[in-house]
DNA sequence: ATGTTTAGTTTACAGTCTGTAAAGTAGAGT
DNA sequence: ACTCTACTTTACAGACTGTAAACTAAACAT
């Protein structure tokens, strides 16, 4: 790919990004991100077939520039389960923050056409292989609380990092990232986790 | 207001729920909408402004239609703040499955227009203040976990007994309603009730 | 340097949708 | 019999997506 069409592209996601983020999918069009990214509406599809593809394009342009690996890193490299879920709760809470805004259009959008709908899915399955892989080094030390299956702790684990605890909590509610931090893991900890330890300094 | 004005009202209102939470809110035209409820399109209009507040109408109607008040009820009688805490789980477990689907659809729509965003906020405000006397009840009893003040644990149960936590868990996932009726209520207790009941039959 | 490919522009058009307007009709109520 | 009221029909303005095709200028290769 030439030079000169990858930076027209790249403009045209930083349009989108901006404009698709403050105004929602439906409320901002293909006229407008192209007079934003100082290209002509025409341009747009000699990139993105459609403007459903130009978000997914525009969600997966957002996570390039987050570097998930390297966020997601001590996770895999805990010394112990316990560490490692909660190093899950800071990755998540480090990722979602810059990611939420478009994540949330790809959301909201899903319905209507199978692009978004298929890009959400993708993020769902990835993000609950990574806590399955946490819940599985609970049920190896031998410590995941009495009562659970690894498939329902992976879910219930799965359902409260999301995009939406962050989106009430965080966004609606107001909390500091610390204290969500904080509460989540003192949650999976003490619902997931034998013997929970309430919090000895 | 007339018979004859009333029933093409519930009409319309019924084909539209129908439709809006087959394909969303895009997804459809008024068009179709009017068709299928067998009046002509321009005659939404004399009952509704706008397609946006006909979507908040639809919200409101299939609240109608689900008796909240009735439902509600068993958690301020409850005897004790555990037992209110655990009929609010049940509570929201019987009305979710009720409102989930056109409840979605506003929670989508939100962004693009007041209207959907007045309807999602009050919905959210609704609930909250629910739950916030749950909390405050288990504090009346001397009984809310330490470290917890009675708003950020109405907070965090808020964002617990979200559409969210229901889609994420049955709808997606598959939980059985009484699993997640079970776990919630479990979760809520080990997370804001001293000295947690750990099961004993 | 010259010819060719590539990237983007301009103009145009078909088809969809919302929302407004206005004149006409049929039934309900009095 | 008369009058509203509710609804229909027709029409139109304005916005948007996606397709098409002819044109231009920069980039590239030999």
């Amino acid at each position: 790919m030439s030079i000169r069409r990858q930076q027209t592209r790249s403009k045209i996601l930083e349009s989108a990004r901006r404009l698709l983020v403050e105004r929602g999918f439906y409320g901002v069009g293909l006229e407008e991100v192209a007079r934003d990214a100082g290209v002509s509406r025409q341009a747009l599809y000699l990139h993105f077939k459609s403007k459903a593809e130009l978000l997914v394009a525009t969600a997966h342009y957002t996570d390039e520039t987050v570097g998930i690996d390297e966020i997601l890193r001590p996770v895999p490299e805990a010394k112990t389960a316990v560490e490692a879920l909660d190093a899950g709760v800071v990755a998540f809470a480090t990722v979602e923050p810059q990611i939420y805004d478009v994540a949330s259009v790809i959301y909201s959008t899903r319905r209507s056409g199978p692009a978004a709908e298929a890009a959400w899915q993708d993020r769902m399955a990835f993000r609950r292989d990574n806590i399955r892989h946490s819940i599985e080094r609970l049920q190896a030390e031998g410590i995941l609380a009495d009562g659970w299956t690894a498939d329902e702790a992976a879910d219930f684990a799965w359902a409260i990092l999301s995009l939406h605890t962050y989106e009430y909590l965080v966004v609606e509610r107001r909390w500091p990232i610390e204290q969500f931090v904080r509460r989540l893991q003192q949650i999976l900890r003490g619902i997931l986790v034998v013997e929970p330890i309430v919090g000895n300094p």
